[in-house]
DNA sequence: TTGAAAGCGCTAACAT
DNA sequence: ATGTTAGCGCTTTCAA
């Protein structure tokens, strides 16, 4: 790569020392410096195209301007919007984003990408990856590393988080139902050992009950996984045991993918018959017959929510006001996989 | 967090100089160290949890072990697979990644964006930007950054690429509709400006005059950006058009659900009347009804290979053996939306 | 085989 | 308002 400027070549060319270059360049010490001189400087600096040296600067300071995040599995469609709203805010704060993917089946590939991130003297951590009762999380508190959750996050967490409000997304598919005119109405649910699979399991007892709606234990089932044959055969057996059921709650798309299947194996149609939505709003599930009822929740906002957030913590001198986690408010889509009780 | 423990603390525990703790903890050079001294410093790094400071290191070697990646739109799910695979490599290779996205739209961020990975010293560059003609490219060439083209390249680049061999692929979907009976055949491209637009471009009119099928001009649209509704209206186009058309090969999968879209608006069916393919072969497209015949790219393979290629013109000492470009082999996934001509 | 010393480029006390 | 100085933690000559 080209030789790069140095801040004492920018001074010696506007005739000063590095030191008040130094003050010139940066915006926090300006004001001490003479403006005339402050002008000669950045018109130096500019004209030998400087750009300071972050190593050297991060050396110095102890701060490398950058925030690491670790994505449980980069291929979930998910992480695109929340990757992509924290490195916008983060980058409009100056700070650049180094991107781990773990394997979230594998506790040690997790902690060791944690570390990897550690050792790089990120400033903060964004993790995508939490399970309910993760020691990562607590670890990460009590080693004093700066952290958010996102999307996940853990039970009693000392972290702070930013999640979708998953109580009132399935409130508005559980009302959604309710107004349809459905009555006997099940839950596909995710894995219990998620945050998301477990708010919503607990949010469709809450609501269900609340809006009279009675729920038998048989009218559940949980999905190992987030996966569409997980889904597959969650619904199948739901529906083997309840065949009264017109309307089904699932935890996330994928499921819902493996329940529109498992309906057509019962030579049922999907929307007429039973109804069924879905949970993330995931892009081109519109386009499948009948499209899908979806709770959209803002990822690309929860990811810039995110850093922001973490931003706040690593700027705040003092450290007095605690952050505050964010629950993100989401949108029904309501589309022609849930159809009024026939 | 916590205070770090410095390679003079780690030398001062094994009774030895800052330089030798150095020279041992170092594969290169522990050789030239006493057995039993790089034992006695090791074990002291390992007890007191010595991680090296990159910013120290990186300031003396002027090499960050960073390397920065330029992704278009990031919620584009082409991405998450190439992000994957560059990253494992990366990894283990001792690299970390820097992403950046930028908005493909708007050529200055994508400038900023670079200039960004580049002050912050990142090793080297992998971009999955490029258009066909992307100044970008030739500056980088120019300024003798180290940086590989991924996915997407740009007309004789100076850069080496590793993409997709869109001519193999558009190959086994026209053999294939081919074999299926069909003669009256279509293309909906991607827009010409890219090369995966424009390669496929190629090879569709390549492919089928070498099979004999003939092809007017009339039976080609060019989709103007790869989205559904441009191909909905391109296809919608094409079959006022040439209502004769059994079968359309679309650059890619979004712009095959857009023609799902358009052949249903006239009243045809999908897979009976109009065959249909994409290409990409996004996940979840093959729970469509018809499920959608596309064309399988290796994409992590692809960021993987980038890494690799990538590393391996950092790690040449020499400037010999100049890196060697790379085009993946794709695969067919047959699947419903392309049947036979009836 | 090991130690001493310099210096990568920057910031921040301290001095003027 | 500006210059002097020290030092962040490391690698790497040069000496011993």
């Amino acid at each position: 790569m080209t030789d790069r400027i140095t801040l004492k070549e920018v001074a010696d060319a506007a005739g000063v020392h590095m030191s008040t270059a130094s003050r010139a360049l940066n915006e926090q010490t300006r004001d001490v410096v003479n403006a005339e001189t402050v002008a000669r400087v950045l018109k130096a600096a500019r004209r030998l195209g400087y750009t300071p040296n972050p190593l050297a600067r991060g050396l110095r300071t102890n701060r490398t301007m950058t925030v690491g995040m670790i994505i449980p599995d980069i291929e979930n469609p998910l992480f695109g919007p929340i990757i992509a709203g924290a490195a916008a805010r983060l980058g409009s704060d100056g700070y650049s984003l180094l991107i781990a993917d773990a394997d979230l089946k594998d506790q040690a590939s997790v902690a060791r990408v944690i570390e990897t991130l550690i050792d790089r003297r990120s400033d903060g951590l964004i993790l995508a990856t939490s399970a309910r009762s993760d020691p990562t999380v607590a670890e990460l508190a009590n080693r004093n590393v700066a952290a958010v959750l996102v999307n996940r996050t853990a039970d009693a967490s000392p972290l702070p988080s930013i999640v979708g409000d998953d109580h009132e997304g399935i409130g508005l598919v559980v009302q959604h139902l309710v107004d349809m005119g459905h009555t006997e109405i099940g839950h596909i649910s995710g894995p219990q050992t998620m945050s998301t699979g477990h708010g919503r399991y607990q949010a469709f007892l809450s609501w269900t009950q609340s809006l009279g709606v009675e729920v038998a234990p048989t009218a559940i089932e949980e999905a190992a996984w987030y996966r569409v044959e997980a889904g597959l055969h969650a619904t199948s057996a739901l529906l083997e045991r309840r065949p009264d059921i017109t309307a089904i709650v699932c935890a996330n798309d994928l499921l819902a993918m493996g329940a529109y299947r498992a309906v057509r194996q019962k030579g049922l149609r999907v929307g007429a018959d039973v109804a069924i939505t879905g949970y993330n709003d995931t892009p081109l599930l519109d386009l499948l017959e009948p499209p899908l009822t979806s709770v959209r929740v803002p990822y690309r906002q929860m990811g810039s929510e995110a850093a922001g957030l973490l931003i706040s913590m690593l700027s705040s001198d003092n450290g007095s006001g605690s952050p505050v986690s964010l629950r993100l408010t989401p949108t029904l889509s309501v589309r022609g996989s849930s159809g009024p009780h026939s």
